[in-house]
DNA sequence: TATGCCGGGTC
DNA sequence: GACCCGGCATA
Protein backbone atom coordinates (compact mmCIF):
# COMPACT_ATOMS: atom_id res chain seq x y z
CA UNK A 1 0.00 0.00 0.00
CA UNK A 2 3.21 1.85 0.49
CA UNK A 3 3.28 2.28 -2.65
CA UNK A 4 -0.20 3.70 -3.88
CA UNK A 5 -0.34 6.03 -6.50
CA UNK A 6 -2.77 8.55 -6.55
CA UNK A 7 -4.69 6.87 -9.32
CA UNK A 8 -4.65 3.61 -7.79
CA UNK A 9 -6.91 4.32 -4.96
CA UNK A 10 -9.82 2.22 -5.18
CA UNK A 11 -12.88 3.74 -3.98
CA UNK A 12 -14.62 0.38 -2.07
CA UNK A 13 -11.65 -0.98 -0.88
CA UNK A 14 -10.81 0.83 2.02
CA UNK A 15 -7.12 0.39 2.39
CA UNK A 16 -6.70 3.01 -0.36
CA UNK A 17 -9.84 4.91 0.14
CA UNK A 18 -8.43 7.03 2.50
CA UNK A 19 -9.88 10.40 1.10
CA UNK A 20 -6.86 12.06 2.38
CA UNK A 21 -4.58 10.35 0.59
CA UNK A 22 -6.32 10.70 -3.08
CA UNK A 23 -6.34 14.24 -2.37
CA UNK A 24 -2.73 14.26 -1.29
CA UNK A 25 -1.64 12.16 -4.47
CA UNK A 26 -3.47 14.62 -6.59
CA UNK A 27 -0.92 17.20 -6.58
CA UNK A 28 2.01 14.79 -7.07
CA UNK A 29 3.21 14.54 -10.31
CA UNK A 30 6.81 14.52 -8.86
CA UNK A 31 10.38 12.90 -10.11
CA UNK A 32 10.67 9.23 -9.48
CA UNK A 33 13.62 10.21 -7.67
CA UNK A 34 11.25 11.21 -4.66
CA UNK A 35 9.40 8.43 -4.62
CA UNK A 36 10.37 6.77 -2.15
CA UNK A 37 9.17 9.78 0.18
CA UNK A 38 6.48 10.65 -1.75
CA UNK A 39 5.35 7.38 -0.95
CA UNK A 40 6.18 7.90 2.72
CA UNK A 41 4.33 11.09 2.61
CA UNK A 42 1.23 9.33 0.94
CA UNK A 43 1.31 7.31 3.93
CA UNK A 44 1.05 9.93 5.78
CA UNK A 45 -1.34 11.96 4.66
CA UNK A 46 -3.40 8.92 4.82
CA UNK A 47 -3.44 8.24 8.18
CA UNK A 48 -3.16 11.70 9.43
CA UNK A 49 -6.04 12.67 7.05
CA UNK A 50 -8.58 10.34 7.43
CA UNK A 51 -8.97 10.71 10.62
CA UNK A 52 -8.95 14.74 10.75
CA UNK A 53 -11.85 14.77 8.65
CA UNK A 54 -14.18 11.47 9.98
CA UNK A 55 -13.63 13.18 13.27
CA UNK A 56 -17.21 11.35 14.43
CA UNK A 57 -15.93 8.04 13.32
CA UNK A 58 -12.60 8.62 14.14
CA UNK A 59 -12.38 6.39 16.87
CA UNK A 60 -12.08 3.57 14.49
CA UNK A 61 -10.13 4.96 11.86
CA UNK A 62 -7.58 6.39 14.75
CA UNK A 63 -7.72 2.70 16.27
CA UNK A 64 -6.77 1.25 12.96
CA UNK A 65 -4.22 3.91 11.71
CA UNK A 66 -2.73 2.83 15.30
CA UNK A 67 -1.35 -0.32 13.97
CA UNK A 68 -0.80 1.33 10.57
CA UNK A 69 -3.05 -0.61 8.49
CA UNK A 70 -5.25 0.87 6.60
CA UNK A 71 -8.87 0.43 7.38
CA UNK A 72 -11.84 1.21 5.36
CA UNK A 73 -14.73 2.98 7.67
CA UNK A 74 -18.33 1.84 6.14
CA UNK A 75 -19.59 5.14 5.92
CA UNK A 76 -22.98 3.64 7.65
CA UNK A 77 -22.83 6.26 10.25
CA UNK A 78 -22.34 9.97 8.90
CA UNK A 79 -23.21 11.80 12.02
CA UNK A 80 -21.57 14.16 12.20
CA UNK A 81 -19.72 12.10 9.94
CA UNK A 82 -18.28 13.35 6.30
CA UNK A 83 -19.01 12.06 2.85
CA UNK A 84 -17.11 11.55 0.19
CA UNK A 85 -17.97 15.04 -0.87
CA UNK A 86 -16.24 16.00 2.46
CA UNK A 87 -13.26 14.57 0.97
CA UNK A 88 -12.65 16.80 -1.48
CA UNK A 89 -13.18 19.23 0.94
CA UNK A 90 -10.13 18.33 2.90
CA UNK A 91 -7.69 18.17 -0.20
CA UNK A 92 -7.92 21.49 -0.75
CA UNK A 93 -6.96 22.76 2.57
CA UNK A 94 -4.13 23.43 3.14
CA UNK A 95 -3.23 20.28 4.97
CA UNK A 96 -2.48 18.73 1.66
CA UNK A 97 -0.36 21.39 0.01
CA UNK A 98 2.02 20.75 2.65
CA UNK A 99 2.63 17.08 1.43
CA UNK A 100 4.78 18.72 -1.24
CA UNK A 101 6.50 21.19 1.10
CA UNK A 102 8.77 18.11 1.68
CA UNK A 103 9.19 17.97 -1.92
CA UNK A 104 12.10 20.00 -1.77
CA UNK A 105 14.32 17.38 -0.20
CA UNK A 106 14.03 15.12 -2.22
CA UNK A 107 15.62 16.66 -4.40
CA UNK A 108 18.62 15.25 -2.21
CA UNK A 109 21.35 12.90 -3.58
CA UNK A 110 19.83 9.13 -2.85
CA UNK A 111 21.98 8.72 -0.77
CA UNK A 112 20.66 11.00 1.60
CA UNK A 113 17.14 9.19 1.25
CA UNK A 114 16.78 8.55 4.38
CA UNK A 115 17.39 12.30 5.81
CA UNK A 116 14.55 12.88 3.75
CA UNK A 117 11.90 10.17 4.87
CA UNK A 118 13.15 11.37 7.78
CA UNK A 119 12.42 15.36 7.20
CA UNK A 120 9.23 13.82 5.58
CA UNK A 121 8.09 12.07 8.60
CA UNK A 122 9.34 15.07 10.70
CA UNK A 123 7.00 17.51 8.44
CA UNK A 124 4.29 15.36 8.13
CA UNK A 125 4.18 14.55 11.76
CA UNK A 126 4.11 18.56 12.53
CA UNK A 127 1.86 18.60 10.16
CA UNK A 128 -0.58 15.76 11.65
CA UNK A 129 -0.74 17.85 14.65
CA UNK A 130 -4.34 17.06 15.23
CA UNK A 131 -5.23 15.05 18.36
CA UNK A 132 -6.70 12.79 16.37
CA UNK A 133 -3.85 11.07 15.61
CA UNK A 134 -2.72 11.04 18.59
CA UNK A 135 -5.54 8.48 19.21
CA UNK A 136 -3.05 5.92 17.41
CA UNK A 137 -1.79 5.52 20.88
CA UNK A 138 -5.14 4.13 22.02
CA UNK A 139 -3.65 0.87 21.68
CA UNK A 140 -1.17 1.38 24.46
CA UNK A 141 -1.96 -2.37 25.24
CA UNK A 142 0.31 -3.15 22.29
CA UNK A 143 2.30 -0.27 21.42
CA UNK A 144 4.66 -2.50 19.37
CA UNK A 145 2.40 -2.30 16.10
CA UNK A 146 2.74 0.20 13.82
CA UNK A 147 3.83 3.56 14.90
CA UNK A 148 7.45 3.73 16.62
CA UNK A 149 8.25 0.97 13.91
CA UNK A 150 7.33 2.06 10.98
CA UNK A 151 8.53 5.45 11.30
CA UNK A 152 8.48 5.68 15.08
CA UNK A 153 9.54 9.42 14.94
CA UNK A 154 6.64 10.79 13.12
CA UNK A 155 4.64 9.27 15.88
CA UNK A 156 6.24 10.79 18.87
CA UNK A 157 8.27 13.89 17.25
CA UNK A 158 5.06 15.52 16.40
CA UNK A 159 3.64 14.61 19.58
CA UNK A 160 5.07 17.76 21.12
CA UNK A 161 4.09 19.85 18.60
CA UNK A 162 1.33 17.85 17.27
CA UNK A 163 -0.98 17.10 19.89
CA UNK A 164 -1.93 20.31 21.58
CA UNK A 165 -3.86 21.34 18.41
CA UNK A 166 -6.98 20.16 20.03
CA UNK A 167 -6.30 21.27 23.37
CA UNK A 168 -6.79 24.90 22.26
CA UNK A 169 -10.13 24.76 20.89
CA UNK A 170 -11.94 22.70 23.76
CA UNK A 171 -13.64 25.20 24.98
CA UNK A 172 -17.03 24.10 22.96
CA UNK A 173 -15.98 20.91 24.00
CA UNK A 174 -16.40 21.60 27.67
CA UNK A 175 -19.86 23.29 27.01
CA UNK A 176 -21.21 20.23 25.83
CA UNK A 177 -20.06 17.71 28.23
CA UNK A 178 -20.64 19.30 31.24
CA UNK A 179 -18.89 17.41 33.90
CA UNK A 180 -16.13 18.27 31.90
CA UNK A 181 -15.47 21.90 32.42
CA UNK A 182 -12.98 21.52 35.53
CA UNK A 183 -11.53 18.63 33.85
CA UNK A 184 -8.35 19.98 32.37
CA UNK A 185 -8.29 23.08 33.33
CA UNK A 186 -4.98 23.18 35.08
CA UNK A 187 -3.30 21.61 32.12
CA UNK A 188 -5.27 23.55 29.40
CA UNK A 189 -3.19 26.20 30.23
CA UNK A 190 0.24 24.45 29.14
CA UNK A 191 -0.90 23.17 25.81
CA UNK A 192 -2.40 26.58 24.21
CA UNK A 193 1.11 28.08 23.61
CA UNK A 194 2.40 24.72 21.52
CA UNK A 195 -1.37 25.08 20.26
CA UNK A 196 0.26 28.21 18.63
CA UNK A 197 2.88 26.43 16.91
CA UNK A 198 0.45 24.12 15.13
CA UNK A 199 -1.57 26.83 14.02
CA UNK A 200 1.52 28.76 12.38
CA UNK A 201 2.42 25.24 10.39
CA UNK A 202 -0.93 23.70 9.70
CA UNK A 203 -1.84 27.46 8.54
CA UNK A 204 -5.29 28.54 8.34
CA UNK A 205 -6.46 24.88 6.31
CA UNK A 206 -6.05 23.15 9.33
CA UNK A 207 -7.61 25.70 11.39
CA UNK A 208 -10.50 25.27 8.73
CA UNK A 209 -10.14 21.49 9.71
CA UNK A 210 -10.18 21.60 13.19
CA UNK A 211 -12.97 23.62 13.24
CA UNK A 212 -14.90 20.56 11.19
CA UNK A 213 -13.81 18.60 14.09
CA UNK A 214 -15.51 20.91 16.14
CA UNK A 215 -17.83 17.76 16.45
CA UNK A 216 -15.18 15.76 18.01
CA UNK A 217 -14.22 15.91 21.55
CA UNK A 218 -11.99 13.67 23.20
CA UNK A 219 -9.82 13.97 25.96
CA UNK A 220 -6.65 12.65 27.25
CA UNK A 221 -6.87 9.98 30.11
CA UNK A 222 -3.77 8.50 32.01
CA UNK A 223 -4.02 4.81 31.96
CA UNK A 224 -0.68 4.82 34.58
CA UNK A 225 -2.16 2.47 37.57
CA UNK A 226 -3.45 4.54 39.80
CA UNK A 227 -3.59 7.26 37.87
CA UNK A 228 -6.27 8.21 35.72
CA UNK A 229 -6.17 11.35 35.13
CA UNK A 230 -7.98 13.28 32.81
CA UNK A 231 -6.73 15.73 30.50
CA UNK A 232 -8.41 17.50 27.09
CA UNK A 233 -4.89 18.22 26.17
CA UNK A 234 -2.62 15.78 25.12
CA UNK A 235 0.27 17.72 25.01
CA UNK A 236 -0.41 18.13 28.51
CA UNK A 237 -1.23 14.67 29.40
CA UNK A 238 1.94 13.66 27.34
CA UNK A 239 3.50 16.27 30.27
CA UNK A 240 1.79 14.81 32.72
CA UNK A 241 2.69 11.10 31.95
CA UNK A 242 6.19 12.37 31.52
CA UNK A 243 6.98 14.45 34.08
CA UNK A 244 5.18 12.69 37.10
CA UNK A 245 5.13 8.70 35.46
CA UNK A 246 8.11 8.29 33.41
CA UNK A 247 9.85 10.92 34.65
CA UNK A 248 11.11 13.63 32.22
CA UNK A 249 13.59 12.46 30.67
CA UNK A 250 15.07 10.58 27.88
CA UNK A 251 13.67 10.67 24.65
CA UNK A 252 12.52 7.48 25.01
CA UNK A 253 10.37 8.58 27.97
CA UNK A 254 9.59 10.69 25.60
CA UNK A 255 7.87 8.49 23.50
CA UNK A 256 6.75 6.34 26.39
CA UNK A 257 4.30 9.04 26.93
CA UNK A 258 2.01 7.64 24.47
CA UNK A 259 1.18 4.56 25.60
CA UNK A 260 0.03 5.87 28.94
CA UNK A 261 -2.51 7.66 28.14
CA UNK A 262 -5.27 6.90 25.75
CA UNK A 263 -7.52 9.20 23.83
CA UNK A 264 -11.09 9.52 24.85
CA UNK A 265 -13.50 11.00 23.20
CA UNK A 266 -16.98 11.92 23.15
CA UNK A 267 -18.87 11.92 20.40
CA UNK A 268 -20.77 14.79 20.03
CA UNK A 269 -24.32 13.86 18.92
CA UNK A 270 -23.35 11.64 16.44
CA UNK A 271 -22.10 9.56 18.81
CA UNK A 272 -21.21 6.99 16.63
CA UNK A 273 -19.36 4.41 18.58
CA UNK A 274 -21.71 1.78 16.54
CA UNK A 275 -18.50 -0.60 16.50
CA UNK A 276 -18.02 -1.40 20.03
CA UNK A 277 -20.50 0.84 22.07
CA UNK A 278 -24.28 1.25 22.24
CA UNK A 279 -24.32 4.65 23.97
CA UNK A 280 -22.99 7.56 22.60
CA UNK A 281 -25.87 8.43 21.35
CA UNK A 282 -25.30 11.76 22.31
CA UNK A 283 -23.26 11.73 22.12
CA UNK A 284 -23.57 11.95 22.54
CA UNK A 285 -23.12 12.26 24.30
CA UNK A 286 -23.11 12.36 23.66
CA UNK A 287 -22.42 12.75 24.91
CA UNK A 288 -22.73 13.41 27.40
CA UNK A 289 -22.68 13.27 25.17
CA UNK A 290 -23.02 10.57 27.68
CA UNK A 291 -26.22 11.98 27.96
CA UNK A 292 -28.10 9.34 26.07
CA UNK A 293 -26.41 6.71 27.43
CA UNK A 294 -26.84 7.82 30.75
CA UNK A 295 -27.04 4.97 33.41
CA UNK A 296 -26.10 2.47 31.77
CA UNK A 297 -22.85 4.47 30.66
CA UNK A 298 -22.39 5.71 33.40
CA UNK A 299 -22.32 3.72 36.01
CA UNK A 300 -18.60 2.01 34.91
CA UNK A 301 -17.32 6.10 34.78
CA UNK A 302 -18.77 6.73 37.73
CA UNK A 303 -16.42 4.84 39.96
CA UNK A 304 -13.78 6.25 38.11
CA UNK A 305 -11.42 4.17 38.61
CA UNK A 306 -12.63 1.05 38.52
CA UNK A 307 -11.83 0.10 34.64
CA UNK A 308 -13.89 -2.39 35.14
CA UNK A 309 -17.32 -1.63 33.18
CA UNK A 310 -15.81 0.47 29.98
CA UNK A 311 -12.38 -0.91 30.31
CA UNK A 312 -13.54 -4.49 29.98
CA UNK A 313 -15.73 -3.97 27.60
CA UNK A 314 -13.39 -2.16 25.44
CA UNK A 315 -12.14 -4.35 22.88
CA UNK A 316 -7.91 -3.29 22.96
CA UNK A 317 -7.67 -0.69 24.16
CA UNK A 318 -6.83 0.39 27.86
CA UNK A 319 -9.47 1.13 30.90
CA UNK A 320 -11.94 3.55 29.64
CA UNK A 321 -9.99 3.78 26.66
CA UNK A 322 -13.67 3.60 24.96
CA UNK A 323 -13.55 6.12 22.31
CA UNK A 324 -16.56 8.12 22.43
CA UNK A 325 -17.28 6.94 25.88
CA UNK A 326 -18.27 10.16 27.63
CA UNK A 327 -17.87 8.33 30.67
CA UNK A 328 -14.24 8.92 31.07
CA UNK A 329 -14.24 12.35 31.08
CA UNK A 330 -17.61 12.32 33.25
CA UNK A 331 -15.49 10.43 35.83
CA UNK A 332 -15.51 13.23 37.53
CA UNK A 333 -18.01 12.49 39.32
CA UNK A 334 -20.70 14.38 37.58
CA UNK A 335 -22.13 11.53 35.73
CA UNK A 336 -22.07 9.75 38.93
CA UNK A 337 -24.22 12.46 40.30
CA UNK A 338 -26.73 12.66 37.55
CA UNK A 339 -27.15 9.16 37.89
CA UNK A 340 -28.16 9.21 41.31
CA UNK A 341 -30.02 12.54 40.57
CA UNK A 342 -32.03 10.84 37.77
CA UNK A 343 -32.66 8.08 39.60
CA UNK A 344 -33.19 9.66 42.82
CA UNK A 345 -35.61 11.91 41.08
CA UNK A 346 -37.27 9.16 39.48
CA UNK A 347 -37.85 7.29 43.25
CA UNK A 348 -38.87 10.43 44.37
CA UNK A 349 -41.79 11.24 41.79
CA UNK A 350 -42.74 7.45 42.12
CA UNK A 351 -43.02 6.91 45.57
CA UNK A 352 -44.79 10.37 46.29
CA UNK A 353 -47.49 9.83 43.40
CA UNK A 354 -47.99 6.74 43.09
CA UNK A 355 -49.12 5.65 46.17
CA UNK A 356 -52.38 7.05 45.76
CA UNK A 357 -52.98 8.68 42.35
CA UNK A 358 -56.32 9.97 43.21
CA UNK A 359 -54.80 12.10 45.48
CA UNK A 360 -51.98 13.01 43.34
CA UNK A 361 -52.13 16.99 41.84
CA UNK A 362 -50.00 18.76 39.68
CA UNK A 363 -48.50 21.30 41.62
CA UNK A 364 -46.00 18.58 43.14
CA UNK A 365 -45.13 17.67 39.69
CA UNK A 366 -44.55 21.35 38.37
CA UNK A 367 -41.92 21.17 40.76
CA UNK A 368 -40.32 18.27 40.21
CA UNK A 369 -40.26 19.07 36.54
CA UNK A 370 -37.70 22.09 37.14
CA UNK A 371 -35.60 19.54 38.64
CA UNK A 372 -35.89 16.71 36.18
CA UNK A 373 -35.39 19.04 33.40
CA UNK A 374 -32.07 19.87 35.04
CA UNK A 375 -31.85 16.38 34.93
CA UNK A 376 -32.68 15.74 31.41
CA UNK A 377 -30.57 18.26 30.09
CA UNK A 378 -27.50 16.89 31.05
CA UNK A 379 -28.22 13.38 30.99
CA UNK A 380 -29.93 13.05 27.83
CA UNK A 381 -28.17 15.72 25.83
CA UNK A 382 -29.72 16.66 22.69
CA UNK A 383 -31.15 14.35 21.10
CA UNK A 384 -34.08 16.53 19.72
CA UNK A 385 -35.12 19.84 20.20
CA UNK A 386 -37.58 19.75 22.81
CA UNK A 387 -39.27 22.30 24.47
CA UNK A 388 -38.38 22.33 28.63
CA UNK A 389 -41.15 20.81 29.62
CA UNK A 390 -41.32 17.79 27.30
CA UNK A 391 -37.46 17.14 28.57
CA UNK A 392 -38.58 16.74 31.71
CA UNK A 393 -41.24 14.53 30.67
CA UNK A 394 -39.24 12.38 28.98
CA UNK A 395 -36.06 12.27 31.13
CA UNK A 396 -39.00 11.14 33.59
CA UNK A 397 -40.21 8.33 31.52
CA UNK A 398 -37.13 8.09 29.81
CA UNK A 399 -34.41 7.64 32.76
CA UNK A 400 -36.49 4.57 34.17
CA UNK A 401 -36.28 2.76 30.71
CA UNK A 402 -32.65 3.34 29.95
CA UNK A 403 -31.71 1.91 32.72
CA UNK A 404 -33.04 -1.28 30.37
CA UNK A 405 -32.52 -0.12 27.27
CA UNK A 406 -29.08 1.13 27.52
CA UNK A 407 -28.64 3.62 25.08
CA UNK A 408 -28.98 2.12 22.03
CA UNK A 409 -28.06 3.08 18.85
CA UNK A 410 -27.74 6.94 18.33
CA UNK A 411 -30.21 7.03 15.86
CA UNK A 412 -33.32 8.85 15.98
CA UNK A 413 -34.21 5.60 17.63
CA UNK A 414 -31.91 6.48 20.40
CA UNK A 415 -33.80 9.26 21.35
CA UNK A 416 -37.49 7.61 21.39
CA UNK A 417 -37.55 5.34 24.08
CA UNK A 418 -41.07 4.07 23.86
CA UNK A 419 -41.83 1.31 26.17
CA UNK A 420 -44.58 -1.35 25.27
CA UNK A 421 -47.90 -0.54 26.41
CA UNK A 422 -49.28 -1.71 29.37
CA UNK A 423 -45.81 -1.29 31.02
CA UNK A 424 -47.06 1.25 33.11
CA UNK A 425 -50.73 2.13 34.24
CA UNK A 426 -51.23 5.17 32.16
CA UNK A 427 -53.64 7.91 33.54
CA UNK A 428 -56.01 6.71 30.54
CA UNK A 429 -56.04 3.11 31.63
CA UNK A 430 -56.54 4.22 35.04
CA UNK A 431 -58.98 6.95 35.09
CA UNK A 432 -60.11 6.31 31.86
CA UNK A 433 -61.14 8.83 28.87
CA UNK A 434 -64.09 9.74 30.99
CA UNK A 435 -62.50 11.33 33.36
CA UNK A 436 -59.82 12.73 31.80
CA UNK A 437 -59.42 15.58 34.12
CA UNK A 438 -57.93 13.29 36.29
CA UNK A 439 -54.72 12.63 34.36
CA UNK A 440 -51.61 13.89 34.53
CA UNK A 441 -50.78 16.91 32.38
CA UNK A 442 -48.38 14.64 30.28
CA UNK A 443 -51.06 12.15 29.13
CA UNK A 444 -53.29 15.06 28.85
CA UNK A 445 -50.90 16.66 26.06
CA UNK A 446 -50.21 13.32 25.00
CA UNK A 447 -47.11 13.04 26.40
CA UNK A 448 -45.33 10.54 28.38
CA UNK A 449 -47.19 10.02 31.28
CA UNK A 450 -45.63 11.12 34.21
CA UNK A 451 -47.51 9.89 37.31
CA UNK A 452 -46.72 6.33 35.66
CA UNK A 453 -43.64 6.54 34.51
CA UNK A 454 -42.92 3.68 32.39
CA UNK A 455 -41.59 1.00 35.07
CA UNK A 456 -40.78 -1.35 32.59
CA UNK A 457 -41.67 -4.32 34.33
CA UNK A 458 -39.96 -6.31 32.97
C1' DT B 1 -58.18 -0.33 16.62
C1' DA B 2 -56.73 1.53 21.04
C1' DT B 3 -53.08 3.30 23.24
C1' DG B 4 -48.72 5.84 24.18
C1' DC B 5 -46.32 9.63 23.12
C1' DC B 6 -43.18 12.14 19.78
C1' DG B 7 -42.77 16.18 17.28
C1' DG B 8 -44.33 20.29 16.41
C1' DG B 9 -47.62 24.07 16.44
C1' DT B 10 -50.27 27.75 18.82
C1' DC B 11 -51.09 31.02 22.32
C1' DG C 1 -43.98 27.63 29.21
C1' DA C 2 -48.60 25.72 28.99
C1' DC C 3 -51.48 23.59 26.09
C1' DC C 4 -52.99 21.10 22.11
C1' DC C 5 -52.98 17.84 18.39
C1' DG C 6 -51.37 15.28 14.04
C1' DG C 7 -49.43 11.32 13.28
C1' DC C 8 -46.53 7.36 14.07
C1' DA C 9 -45.33 3.05 16.57
C1' DT C 10 -46.88 -0.59 18.98
C1' DA C 11 -49.81 -4.02 21.18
Amino acid sequence: MAAMRPGERTPSSGPQSCPATAAGLQTDTRQPGAEIQETLVYMQCCGQEAPNMTESNGHRNIMNMNHQVPVFVPQGRTEGGWTHPSAPQQTTTPTMPSCPVSAPYSFRSPGSVEMDEIMAAMVLTSLSCSPVVQNPRQSQNDPVPGPSSGGGDMECGGGELSDSGSSGYWSWDHGNISPAPSLSVTEMDSSPDEGLHMELEQGVGLHAAKRSKSSFRGAYRCLWPSCGKVLTSSVGMKRHVRVLHLGSGSEQSHREEDFYYTKISCEAPPAPAPTSSPHIPWASCGSPPGPGPGPGLQIPSSTSSSPSGSGSSRPSSAPGSAPGQPSPLSKSAPSSFWQIQTDHLYQVTVSCRSPSPGCWTPPPLTVSNQHSHHNSQVVRGRCRSVSVGEQWLQQNSATSRLTTVTADSPSRSHCSFRKGRGEAKKCRKVYGVERKELWCTACRWKKACQRFPALTSA
